[in-house]
RNA sequence: GGUCCAUUCGUCUAUCGGUUAGGACGCCAGAUUUUCAUUCUGGAAAGAGGGGUUCGAUUCCCCUAUGGACUACCA
């Protein structure tokens, strides 16, 4: 074990929205980091320049902050390594790639993509390597002045990296233990392109990761089979590899796969943290944020897709993942998305937060449905309705009769609930409570309590009665809790107009 | 096709050779409640198949099956 600095890098590429795999990669890199005392830094690898998306950067980040994952150093906040973005890195790459080139590690290649493509359609399994290279137009089976003749007049070219073959590559996985994989399998990957005078991502990564000096790799099991082929690069360079770390996928809830952005449209989940509009389609996918959630809950319910703390514990803040977090505890067979318990984890993170912050964001909504009320009564409303609700939305269709009175009556509740005598009942009710003083919710509760078996009435048809008066149908909190709350008025105008409206 | 990785209730998972295979979500039932929820209690529900190794395998090894990833001048 080498004793160097723990530094993790979460390394998007801005080709569209943040996948919430992608974000579950982001958080084990930041929970070991921060487990280790080390540095979590954010690199845009945007070498591709045919596939960027503009905004795709901004998204990543703002994504990143909603869920808490802070960085210590990259892209927006800078640092030792900077410029963080690959596209402003370009000299350096260009000087790595010339050192491989120059010690023989790698050759120019200038076949065309469309002589590549004839040639794989030619031969089955067509693979650009030791076996084949000679028979194709690159620095090795030219002369020199050919390749030179081709460079001054312009040809586009590509640099490859010469892998020798029949070499066993051990990659040493922190998750997987020892993968073995034999050199002859690897072709002779494109490190560089001139047409665009950027590398590929294997060259950039390897370089990037060597100057920033990462000490661990930790990312998406996608890319365990390019593993060896970066053991090679860091060889062929003397560099010191990082470790690595391969994590499991994140799968579609039904079938099999891959999740994918797409499933999410059709089975009606966020596949996204924030809510994306792609700017080419114009098409829009819903984001957890916007869909109610809370970033503590996204986070606990993402920590705990690959990953276990080993015991029964499941509710877990960001710093209680970061002290119990480990590598050897991740799992290495993909995870099923869950949405139904990514619910519930959502009911437990609002059960937990105080009814000040949830009437903050419920507020909002008020508004949307005309209603104007004092933070004080919205947040005694939520202390009643919380525990209720999955999402901060949910809660208007548990409060609104708090707000506004029944303007119709659940058709089956009144059946049911709706005596021959109710309306008589109800009447009496109205001047029983127009003679309490205090209205509080016990109070009101002993008077009515003592009416009712004055009466000798059947407390629960009363109840029920004034409940489907009161809120509309049969629903809600302790009816007295509900008086109280709306005042003596507005319940005898309720029961009034019940009384008036239910045949 | 090739290479690599994986395989415990429907789902997420615990088990580091000896357990009535545990927990959670979801589902079902019951209890509580003046309603609906919540909550609580209980229940159904799993080691892919076949060989080994061993006194003993879910656990270690091999084969098969299945699933997945990769196989670009994408990341």
């Amino acid at each position: 074990m080498s004793a160097r600095k723990v530094r993790v890098r979460f390394a998007p590429s801005p080709t569209g929205a943040l996948h919430i795999g992608g974000v579950r990669t982001a958080l084990y890199n930041y929970l070991f980091a921060k487990q280790n005392g080390g540095d979590m830094i954010l690199r845009i690898e945007d070498t591709d320049s045919q596939r960027f998306v503009p905004g795709a950067e901004e998204y990543i980040i703002e994504s990143l902050n909603w869920l808490g994952i802070k960085f210590d150093e990259g892209v927006g906040i800078g640092g030792p390594g900077a410029p963080y973005r690959q596209s402003e890195r370009r000299d350096i790459y260009k000087k790595y790639v010339q050192q491989l080139l120059d010690a023989g590690r790698a050759y120019i290649a200038f076949d065309t993509p469309e002589e590549l493509d004839a040639k794989r359609s030619d031969v089955a399994n067509f693979q650009y390597d030791a076996s084949t290279r000679m028979e194709m137009r690159n620095s090795l089976s030219l002369s020199k002045e050919e390749v030179d003749a081709l460079i001054a007049n312009g040809t586009q070219y590509v640099v490859r990296f010469k892998i020798e073959p029949n070499e066993d590559v051990i990659v040493n996985d922190l998750i997987r233990g020892e993968v073995t994989i034999n050199s002859s399998i690897l072709d002779d990957k494109v490190l560089y392109k001139s047409a665009d005078e950027l590398p590929t991502y294997h060259l950039a990564n390897i370089v990037d990761d060597h100057l920033m000096d990462i000490s661990h790799v930790i990312r998406g099991e996608e890319w365990l089979p390019s593993a060896p082929l970066h053991v090679l690069l860091y060889r062929a360079f003397d560099w010191e590899a990082p470790r690595f770390a391969h994590l499991p996928l994140l799968l579609k809830p039904d079938g099999n796969g891959k999740l994918s952005k797409r499933d999410g449209d059709r089975l009606g989940f966020p596949v996204f943290p924030l809510e994306w509009k792609d700017p080419k389609t114009g098409d829009i996918s819903s984001g957890y944020r916007e869909s109610g959630y809370l970033p503590e809950a996204v986070i606990n319910f993402l920590a705990l897709l690959g990953w276990n703390p080993g015991n029964d514990q499941e509710i877990m803040s960001m710093e209680d993942l970061i002290n119990m977090f480990s590598l050897d505890r991740c799992s290495k067979s993909g995870a099923k998305f869950d949405y139904e318990k990514g619910k519930w984890f959502n009911h437990k993170y609002i059960q937990q937060k105080d009814n000040a912050e949830l009437a903050r964001m419920f507020m909002p909504i008020l508004k949307e449905h005309g209603v104007e009320a004092p933070a004080a009564q919205v947040e005694q409303i939520i202390g009643l309705v919380k525990e209720r609700v999955n999402f901060v939305k949910e809660l208007w269709g548990q409060s609104s009769f708090f707000f506004i009175a029944p303007v119709q009556y659940d058709e089956k509740t009144a059946k049911k609930r709706w005596k021959a005598e109710s309306p008589e009942q109800m009447t009496e009710l109205c001047d029983v409570l127009a003679g309490i003083e205090d209205f509080s919710a016990e109070n009101t509760e002993t008077v009515v309590k003592g009416w009712i078996e004055e009466k000798g009435y059947h407390l629960g048809n009363v109840m029920n009665a004034f409940r489907l008066a009161v809120v509309g149908e049969s629903k809600g909190p302790h009816m007295f809790d509900i008086t109280s709350l709306i005042g003596k008025e507005e319940t005898i105008a309720r029961l009034k107009q019940a009384v008036a409206s239910i045949k």
